[in-house]
DNA sequence: GGGGTTAGGAAAGGGGCTTTATAAAGTCAG
DNA sequence: CTGACTTTATAAAGCCCCTTTCCTAACCCC
């Protein structure tokens, strides 16, 4: 709420990190260019970078005349950071390097009987675990861990306030995790983590207001406004899956008939199939991940009922994410998660002749509607981000009280 | 998108004066206390706007031992602010003092035909002429002029790019005023001024996030996301009621079909009530005026074809505001202009109701719905705000390149 | 007419960003 | 190989904010 120059100093920390992870190595003359800051802030950031040992000084440019310009680079084996994405039937966890490269990967899977909050514990300690001495890793290097997790959350306690999938209430989930993992730990759910690994590494980059659509076995949309993520005032912002597209339509498991979700999600997307198709041999019942690979194949190969499931799909979520665009009017739509990924460019080009038909013309004119380029996990990448963010926000407070002004003084390399 | 520390004092100003205006007269304390500011900053603000007779001070607080508090309070006298409703059939403009009254008012009726851009000047220059003389303002004192035109506007260069209701392209309009009309000119469009409107002086007050819902002939949604309001990268965010409610509905106005405008806009609702009782007498056909005024009375009289119709209408409002609540997760909505303010609170209750159907109930947990607070015309209000915002946003800059530090120190009271 | 109490202003301090000056590190020509 | 020119990076100073702290002003009450 209260905006203070602090808040300044951070946003234009991210910033420049972002742009040092985007293009590395790079100048800071560049950094300054691309960032708009004068080359002094921008000097002064990069050295606090470099101090935290998250960038390093790779070399200098060729000169024509003048100094050269030196360049720094992400530190790779500065730290790791941990993603850890929970969903309905799984548990993905991705080890980071700085530069975002995946170390190192471990997924477990969740039976359906487990719903306890302890069990699931357990499947994300060990794949933590896992990770970290997959990756070789030592432990002091790891500079947080994100956790994805459905439904509503509190990010500032750590309280999983509501999960639809397994029927938790006020679970706390950082507190029992915290049991297992000694590493920071920073709580949020995936349509956000899927913003934000848009928002830094993806298609939403730069970008001052931004749609990310999630196209999963759920659907969200997570809202980049103002450069910054817009969590709402109980941060459960974003819920466009359950809005309602069709009245007296479908029965979606929120309760409600005719959410977008039911037509657009997987599983709706599976029963569209069903209804055009009974028989088609594109159906594998009950798995959704082979429906949709299926679907994508049909799509390759001209198969014509593949083609007529995705367009009458796009045109579902053509006037749905048609509402996007007229209510926020924003420069790109990231159509993004394992079902976007999966139906790839023909989809795209299905949804933007369809949001087309729906948005008004001027809205329409300025939006882009892209296709996600982040090709791992983008909920672990964002689980991730979440722990980068953290790592920095910390860099600008003043450590304990006034214990140590001296002595930190000492530390200065200089 | 560039965030200065000079934004943070404009906010602060904003904040000050707005809360003065609310709760006149205040004292320092009070205010600091309701904007958090610390007493030295409010205090440096009170002095800007004491200096520039936007506020006086008017005599103390009754103190119980201690130095009385100083008072002040809105210079209603320190200047004029001029409204200007442009809309399809007529032209309001409206005059206020530093305190929002209203000292004078004009209307000009537009008639079907007079759709060049030239002759609505001429009504708004008559008009606003009209409502300086009615008030005997002389006319320096008149701080600016606020303009709301339908359509997609330019604020930054007072184009009118385009306007539905005229078919205008690219109309200088600002330009064109401006050879009628000499005071600071101000261009944005009835949706972000109805919401500027609430955001100063309605129920969005105080609100980080909220969603003002304009109910007219027309209807939309002005978003307040983060304590200002959200333009969009082309300022045509808020654009609700061309999101697609029903596939293959209504025909809209815009060309296509099922919009939100087509049921529940002033036009719709007529054609609701046509539906469901064709002959009846509440119906006046091509009067929306009177037809939502003998709904407003059956209403009250119980008629239970007007009960049907304001329910049936209410459930298309609740489904599509239901979007709103899930995507913004906002703390209000306000429902406001003059359809909402003639149906009045049996329409909120119903929609209350409709909301809830539809949303989450964790976003739905943490909305109120509401209806505006505000008497008047809100749009006028609103455009009257964008002048006063105006003539604060010129505080701080710094005149004149360096021509004259020395002269202008002279100015100084002090 | 002194305490005691509260208000309000002035000064100092801390955080940020930018502009300007200076030092550092090259290229290039003579 | 040295001096001139160019370009980069850092240091210093200036400006804009906001806050905390201190001190004076103003009032009540005894």
């Amino acid at each position: 709420m209260k905006r203070t120059s602090r808040d300044i100093r951070t946003a234009n920390r991210y910033e420049v990190l972002r742009q040092i992870i985007a293009e590395s190595p790079t100048s800071r003359q560049e950094l300054a260019a691309a960032t708009g800051l004068s080359l002094a802030t921008v000097a002064t950031l990069v050295g606090e970078l470099l101090d935290l040992r998250m960038i390093t000084e790779v070399g200098f440019e060729e000169s024509a005349g003048g100094r050269p310009r030196g360049l720094v680079a992400v530190n790779a084996s500065g730290g790791a950071l941990i993603g850890v994405d929970i969903a309905e039937t799984y548990v993905h966890v991705e080890l980071f390097d700085l530069a975002l490269n995946v170390l190192a990967r471990a997924e477990e899977d969740v039976r359906p009987g487990e719903s306890l909050p302890e069990q699931l514990v357990g499947h994300v300690a060990a794949a933590v675990g896992s990770v970290v001495t997959q990756a070789g890793i030592e432990g002091a290097r790891v500079l947080g861990v994100g956790v994805s997790v459905p439904g509503q959350v509190d990010r500032a306690t750590g309280i999983s306030e509501y999960a639809p999938n397994w029927d938790w209430h006020d679970v706390p989930l950082v507190d029992l995790l915290s049991e297992y993992i000694a590493y920071p730990l920073y709580l949020d759910n995936p349509l956000r983590a899927v913003a934000v690994a848009e928002l830094w590494f993806g298609a939403a980059r730069g970008s001052g207001n931004a749609v990310v659509v999630t196209l999963g076995t759920g659907v969200g949309a997570g809202l980049v406004l103002g450069g910054g993520l817009h969590r709402g005032v109980s941060n459960s912002a974003g819920e466009w899956g359950h809005n309602t597209i069709v009245l007296d339509g479908r029965l979606c498991r929120c309760g409600n008939h005719g959410c977008v979700e039911t037509y657009v999600g997987a599983p709706g997307i599976m029963l569209n199939l069903r209804e055009l198709s009974p028989d088609s041999e594109l159906l594998h019942p009950g798995d959704q991940t082979a429906t949709i690979a299926a679907l994508a194949r049909g799509m390759r190969t001209g198969d014509p009922v593949a083609i007529e499931v995705v367009r009458h799909t796009a045109r579902y979520l053509g006037a749905s994410i048609a509402h996007l665009v007229n209510l926020f009017n924003p420069e790109v739509v990231v159509l993004s998660s394992w079902v976007a990924a999966a139906l790839g460019e023909p989809l795209v080009a299905e949804v933007r002749e369809a949001v087309a038909r729906h948005a008004l013309p001027r809205p329409m004119a300025a939006t882009e509607i892209v296709l996600s380029p982040i090709p791992t996990d983008p909920a672990c990448l964002g689980a991730a981000t979440f722990a980068l963010e953290g790592a920095l926000q910390s860099v600008g407070q003043r450590s304990a009280k006034r214990t140590t002004p001296a002595r930190t003084k000492m530390h200065d390399p200089r």
